[in-house]
DNA sequence: TATCGATATTTGATATGCACAATATTTAAT
DNA sequence: ATTAAATATTGTGCATATCAAATATCGATA
């Protein structure tokens, strides 16, 4: 059956992919003195975002204790700061410095970059058909996790 | 520039991916009583294949001695088994035993199975392009991770 | 307003994950 | 025969993560 041996082949494709962008994040991290749970975390932050401690750690699946620590390590190395939430004093409001801000800029810049080139290696008439394939892998998994839960 | 919300897309497509095929991963692992470490040594196996020690560390990024005592789980576990390689009486032969055969299998089909689920959404006459198109996406990587080694 | 329960963060204790160095066994080279 | 290299294991220490307890605040209500 066709559909069969294109599915094994596409398996292993998404195999390979996913243990190169997770050799990658490690080496990123490790360029910028960062652990890898620093590096996961501060790449929660859109540029103007703030988030507290809790949401922060369960977008990571980390225990909130865990993730004290993580920023802590973020607050030293001058990524990040808190701020009292003035509205609920029970909230730290954890926000990017100047510091932090330019570096998570800078790592979206290199990580859309590295797509674009990519993307210059494929021919421009697939563009498409590889996002569009790509969502739908994306949406499998979602629902198969959600499945099983 | 199309190029470049193109790369962004895909960018913003692989982050996702990465995360929803981690947390897949770690439940997988769960659901078959064992930690995350077993679970990806144990995938490393063909049902035939017989490694040692040191290759299994090598492919998993991983100190020899890291391994020696993720192999002990597995073994504990009853996955799989050690043999003194009678060539070479200093290697450790690792295999596969027939429950590790079976989950091996089992997990090889659902992963496949996944895929195959997926490619069902997608125009069989467009499968080709979509694997060629990913295997591009993959070198690409590749390439990048050895240029930044 | 005084108090109780819920919620958020932090801290201390503890367990697990991992690498490095030292050790033991075996092989290969001189 | 002796020495050097390769392999797996064990001992040790640091990093990573969780859990339970402590602290602070909020909201509701008696």
């Amino acid at each position: 059956m066709e559909t069969n041996s294109t599915a094994s082949r596409l398996a292993n494709l998404t195999f390979s992919l996913l243990a190169n962008c997770q050799e990658k994040e490690v080496h990123l991290a490790e360029l910028h003195g960062l652990t890898q749970a620093e590096f996961r975390c501060l790449r929660l932050f859109g540029t103007d975002e703030s988030l507290n401690n809790k949401t922060i750690a369960e977008r990571m699946n980390l225990s909130p204790s865990r993730l004290t620590r993580i920023i802590d390590g973020l607050v030293k190395k001058r990524y990040i700061r808190r701020n009292i939430d003035s509205n609920d004093r029970r909230n730290m409001k954890v926000l990017l410095s100047t510091k932090g801000k330019a570096l998570v800029q800078q790592l979206n810049k290199a990580y859309v970059d590295i797509h674009e080139e990519i993307l210059m290696d494929i021919d421009p008439s697939q563009h498409e058909q590889l996002i569009v394939a790509m969502t739908h892998l994306l949406e499998a998994l979602e629902k198969w996790l959600e499945k099983t839960e």
